[in-house]
DNA sequence: TAAAAACTACGAAACTTTTCGTAATAAATG
DNA sequence: CATTTATTACGAAAAGTTTCGTAGTTTTTA
């Protein structure tokens, strides 16, 4: 049932690209990585292969230029990415978590304001 | 000035032992991890020897049973990694995050209200 | 005091991640 | 059509992480 995933930062970066700018091949995902940091082609390719072997990304070979996309939705994964965050770096707190984030970054007020209806329609619906 | 540090799975769990209970040994922390999972003795030993040479943590050894501590207090290190993983895994966006955990993990009505409260002193605290 | 237990040090194996070079092939270009 | 460019496949090196065995000490225990 729980087939949790563990992308590794690189693995990360492209998810990130593919949730921004949908399925893509890997030259638009090294183009986009290289303006972050310095990476040849064939990194990224073999990234790309590597997440496509461990289920993380789907191939479309239909073409020559191969087109790659998430598996899971990036909701999912960022789910299951704040389950495993939260239990090593914060003992499981949601709360600690949040506060940590609130107090430190400390969003704009219309930001705040957003988070405050949630957690008015949170309370509104009494579990 | 920067001198990010950027811990493993593994050290996360010595640490989080030593941010619970304050400096411990080897033996300490060893049973603790083994309560979760099977771990040899001498394994935690060299993680934590290994800590030792990357600074994340400290050695008192005037005593022939070492005993390690946290170089950066608690806070700090997970100020850190909340900026590192808010980075790598929601682009930066720290009311995203907040949104995803607060809807997906639910806190409890008390839990909420302290949130609320600091929200209230981050909206009346306008910068 | 001899044997057992507790510790540290250290090396190295097994894995994983990141990186890239080389080769083979297909497509585009002059 | 010959050459350059784009693309995938693959192997392997380099670096980092996790794991543990063995050896050498010191301390405790029977």
């Amino acid at each position: 049932m729980n087939d949790s995933i563990k992308p590794t930062d690189s693995e990360l970066e492209i998810l990130q690209h593919i949730w921004e700018f949908g399925p893509s091949t890997v030259r638009q995902i090294n183009e986009a990585l290289s303006a972050k940091r310095e990476i040849g082609y064939t990194t990224t390719l073999k990234l790309m292969q590597i997440m496509a072997s461990k289920g993380i990304l789907v191939v479309d070979k239909s073409e020559r230029t191969h087109i790659y996309q998430a598996v899971l939705k990036q909701e999912e994964t960022q789910q299951q990415l704040v389950d495993q965050f939260l239990e090593a770096a914060f003992g499981g707190s949601a709360k600690k978590l949040v506060m940590q984030v609130l107090g430190n970054k400390k969003p704009g007020k219309r930001e705040l304001e957003e988070i405050k209806v949630l957690i008015a329609k949170l309370e509104g619906g009494e579990s």
